[in-house]
DNA sequence: CCAGGCATCCCATAAAAGGGGGATATTGGG
DNA sequence: CCCAATATCCCCCTTTTATGGGATGCCTGG
C-alpha cells in the first residue's frame, strides 16, 4: 500500500486525482491539500510514502516544497506534477532532489504506474521530459582529465579566490596575509601551470577542473 | 507504422524481439542483425524510424554503431538496449545522442509503449535508468543553462579572446581594431555582464556556458 | 527623419597586475 | 643534520587594466 500526499492548487483536478488513487488498488490517499504553507508540518504527520506535487501553486510553489520536504525527510518521494515542461523548471525541479516530473496530461493510468516506479526506487519521467535531459548530455561538454599541476594546499586557495574575481589586495585581506605573499603564491602559482596571467590562469583552473 | 531496426548479438532474443515487434500493431521490423559491423549501410538501405541497440556486441559495439548512426542520419532514433544500468555507459550513451536507454528486462509491453514515445519525438528511459539521472542531477550541480547577456556578435568575438587568455593589444591586433576600440567593447562587456574585471568576465563566461 | 544601438577611435588618470630581484622561518624526509 | 619545499614578507619598475569622460559614423525601426 503506498501511502500518498497530493499538493495540487487546482480543486477539481485536486480531488480528481484523490478519487483516482484513493479508488486504486495498492495507494491510499493520507491527504491533499491545495498549497505547500504547511507542508513540513503535514509530512511529518501524515508520513507519506510519495508526495504528488503541483508546482504552480499559490503561496509556497511547488519547488520550495519540494525542497522543503527533501531537507527534512530525504527518504520521502516527491513527484512534480505540472503542465509546464521548459527546461529551466524541469532542471531546477532535478537539481532540487525530485524522483519524478510529470506532466498533467499524462494518462491515469500511466500516472499510476509511474508512481509504482517511484515507491520502488524508480524514477519517473514523461518521454518529453526525458527528452530534454538526453538532449543536455549529448550537448554536454566533454568530461576531461583533472590534471595534476602539484599546487600546495596554500596555493590552490589563493587561486580559489582568484577565480573568483578577487584582486590581490582582497586575497591578502581574505588570508589574513600581505599582500606581498599573494604575490609570492601568484607568482609561483603561474609558474606551475605555466601561464602568465590571472586570466590564462583562470582559463587553466577551469578547462583543467582544477576544482 | 513505425519502422524498427534491431541490433541484438543474442540470437533467441533477436528473434523473440523480431516476433514480438513483427506481430505488434503498427510496428515492422525492417531488419534485425547481431552487430554493427555494416550499421551505416544497412540504416542508409532500410531507412529505419527507430533502431533498437544493444550496447554489448561483438566486433562494432553498441555504443560505437550509436554514433555512427548518429553522426550520419541525426534524425534516425537510436534506443539502446542492455543488461547494465551502471553509470558510465548509461552517461556515454547519453552523452552519444540516445534516444532512449532501456533494460533488458523491461516488459514486452512496455518496450512497445516506449518505442511509441520515441518515435513521436520523447525519450525512453526506464525508471532505474531515470533515477540515475535524476541523483546526477541532485549531487552533480554542474550543468547550467545558459543565460543570455545580450552581447553582440563584435562583443562575443572580443570575450571569446578575453576568455583565452589575451591582453586588449593582442585582441587589438587579432581583430584589426584599435587598442581604444578593444577597450570600449570591453567596457560594454564589463556592463552588460555586471561585472568589474577581467576575471570576473571570464569566470562568468565559464560559469553561465556564454560558449 | 530621428533615436538608439553598434562599432570605431581618442585622452587622462589611478589602480592593479606582472616580472625581477631577495630575505626569513618552518617543516618534513632522506 | 641538511636540503627542498613551503609560507611569509619586502623593494623596484613596467605594463596592463579599469574607469571616467568624450567623438564620429552607420544602420535600423518606429
Amino acid at each position: 500500500m503506498i501511502k500518498l500526499l497530493l499538493y495540487e492548487d487546482n480543486k477539481p483536478l485536486r480531488e480528481g486525482l484523490s478519487m483516482l488513487m484513493g479508488g486504486s488498488e495498492g495507494f491510499m490517499v493520507a491527504g491533499a491539500f491545495p498549497n505547500c504553507n504547511n507542508v513540513v508540518e503535514e509530512v511529518a504527520l501524515l508520513k507519506p510514502d510519495v508526495v504528488l506535487m503541483d508546482i504552480n501553486m499559490p503561496g509556497v510553489g511547488g519547488l520550495a516544497g519540494l525542497k522543503l520536504i527533501k531537507n527534512q525527510f530525504p527518504e520521502v518521494k516527491v513527484v512534480m506534477l505540472t503542465v509546464f515542461d521548459d527546461n529551466q523548471t524541469v532542471f531546477d525541479a532535478m537539481k532540487a532532489g525530485a524522483d519524478g516530473y510529470l506532466l498533467k496530461k499524462t494518462p491515469p493510468a500511466k500516472l499510476l504506474e509511474y508512481l509504482q516506479d517511484v515507491y520502488q526506487g524508480g524514477a519517473a519521467m514523461t518521454a518529453s521530459v526525458a527528452r530534454q535531459v538526453l538532449q543536455l548530455f549529448a550537448h554536454a561538454p566533454v568530461i576531461e582529465q583533472k590534471k595534476d599541476y602539484q599546487l600546495s594546499d596554500r596555493e590552490k586557495e589563493v587561486l580559489q579566490w582568484l577565480v573568483n574575481g578577487y584582486s590581490y589586495k582582497m586575497i591578502a585581506g581574505q588570508l589574513f596575509i600581505s599582500l606581498e605573499t599573494v604575490r609570492s603564491h601568484i607568482k609561483k602559482i603561474y609558474e606551475k601551470l605555466h601561464v602568465h596571467s590571472k586570466t590564462e590562469a583562470v582559463t587553466k583552473a577551469y578547462k583543467d577542473k582544477l576544482f
